[in-house]
DNA sequence: AATCGTTACGTGATGCGTAACGATG
DNA sequence: CATCGTTACGCATCACGTAACGATT
């Protein structure tokens, strides 16, 4: 019950997990505010919930995104590329649910 | 009530919604097999649960992705397009998952 | 002591499975 | 008439909001 890891994100069997998009945003807002208070009320939602989002998507991943301090908080070096590839994901699926095709 | 369209994905307020890749995965396995029934057993879940996705995510983009027969489905050409990109992000996922970092 | 992040807890929403139905070759 | 996709319904799960806590400057 220590280091265990809880597979909150693998919805399918044994077929890649999903990590959901939602956490992907409060990653990505996150880094732009360099705060989770911030970025949790830009996007509307409570400090506990993107708390608790970030703290699942770094225990799926194994990586820790961000550096927490009481000033806020700071990407880690690996937290900024993932946090690269997560624009990306999250563009992509802006731009297949505004413009329903590429 | 005829041809109101039920915001299902909107999980934020007004920022971009997002489809979940569960759903993206439904769609391209469907297009792989050509078939609803296949798809969902190769993905281990209920056609049942397969098919409303594909539906919901269809309403959420405004586009047909699929043409149903009784002898499975097909892709329209709209549907082709929304396919490639849905590939590409459920590949930017794994290898977010898989590698940790890219 | 004020601000920021974390954790506990209870509840409302919703996604899923079971099952019944409709349609088409 | 057999096979495939759709829809209805009920339930279990889980994500969220409220609230209390810990820590750092």
């Amino acid at each position: 019950m220590a280091d265990e890891q809880d597979h909150r994100y693998l919805s399918l069997r044994d077929q890649s997990a999903t990590i959901p998009l939602q956490h992907l945003r409060y990653a990505v807002v996150s880094a732009e505010y360099g705060s989770f208070r911030r970025a949790a009320e830009a996007l509307l939602t409570q400090q506990s919930t993107l708390s608790r989002g970030i703290r699942e998507l770094e225990e799926s991943i194994g990586v820790i995104v961000f550096e927490r301090s009481s000033g806020g908080v700071c990407a880690t070096s690996a937290g900024r590329d993932f946090l690269r590839t997560a624009r990306s994901i999250l563009e992509q699926m802006d731009a297949l649910v505004t413009y329903s095709q590429v």
